[in-house]
DNA sequence: GTCTATAAATCGATAGAC
DNA sequence: GTCTATCGATTTATAGAC
């Protein structure tokens, strides 16, 4: 059994330096830059080698997105510890979007890639605490929640639409700026400050 | 010169016979699976061939990125005949969202593919027009414009940072749609009439 | 377990016959 | 102008020696 364990051990261990060496090559080249080959190469091992610890190349991408979007919900979480709903969301949307900026082949493996790594990751396991994805949301989901039993809101509408909204608002200001580069001339977190004050307070002066 | 003429249009013809190929296998298949041998086969040609009219892949997706770009800005245009620049950004909120999911592999290869293609197309060429990213954003700015001009904003801001600030906004509802494929439940319509009408009016009760 | 070697399938792009 | 043939490089994944 001891010996088990020891193996069980080395297993982990040896899938743990594929991952780092393959996070190591996405975040410098990007997706289409993970081979076997660039892997093996980087942890001086026969490429064959890595396919006794996984399955097949999907599978370290897949791992390597589940990995990112815990980096992502750990970079969010803090905000969970504002009491105040409102400041909650407003934190929520800066510390997303710094993540994004700061982590953007992260950001494009886990949102602008091959539809099925994300697809997954918001997908009902039937674990307690639920999909990676549905715990991010439900930070926003709960936000929203105490702002309507506050009866703060001044628009009817469930709190899973909004948070699903704001998510959507906020990942656009991220995505488009990974995907254009150039294209909005203005600052992502002047964006994201410009839509969060808008939607809090409306577009229009009162009549 | 009747002979370069003629030589003239049949070439373009022939580009005409590649791109359409080559749009059909992105739409059936996404942009990976753009390959010259499956332009050469569906046309019938061989492979080499292509290369007569076409420098590379590379320029084939450029130019049906360039393509996609003009059918987008085609199906947001009418919305520039609506006097009332309210309703004018809100119809072209519904068409951006309306083209972004009928046409996902479109939109997928202009703004979720290599930076470089959608980059290219908010570059300014000198041209007098401006590019054609460029002339999409104008009608979001005029209408931003036309608002403030009007004193109509509650919000100070720049009329450009306004208007990049809601292309964002609603890429992002596109964006995530077409990447995760279920996260958002709540349909990307209805995702657009919650961010608009939060924009407009405020998310909060008056106090 | 790890390696060497290689299968089997791609791909983009080009050279040269016709 | 088109084709055949192919170069040269890539990839994932596997088989079998050690």
């Amino acid at each position: 059994m001891a010996t088990t364990d020891r193996r069980e051990r080395e297993k982990t261990e040896f899938r743990k330096i594929v991952l780092d060496a393959a996070r190591r090559i996405v975040l410098e080249g990007g997706f289409d830059a993970l081979t076997m080959r660039k892997i093996a190469d980087a942890i001086e091992y026969a490429p064959g080698t890595i396919y006794l610890y996984f399955q097949s190349r999907d599978a370290i991408a897949f791992e390597l997105c589940w990995e990112g979007f815990e980096a992502l919900l750990a970079a969010v979480a803090p905000a969970g510890a504002i009491a105040d709903p409102q400041e909650r969301l407003l934190d929520l949307g800066v510390r997303y979007v710094r993540f994004g900026i700061e982590n953007p082949q992260t950001y494009r493996l886990i949102f602008m890639g091959d539809p099925k790594y994300a697809t997954s990751l918001f997908e009902d396991r039937g674990k307690e605490e639920g999909s990676p994805g549905m715990q991010a949301l439900a930070l926003l989901v709960g936000a929203f929640a105490e702002l309507r039993a506050q009866g703060r809101l001044a628009i009817d509408a469930e709190p899973y639409a909004l948070a699903e909204m704001l998510w959507s608002a906020v990942h656009g200001i991220v995505a488009l700026h990974l995907a254009c580069g150039q294209f909005p001339e203005t600052p992502p977190e002047r964006l994201r400050e410009l839509l969060t004050q808008t939607l809090l307070h409306g577009l229009f002066a009162a009549p």
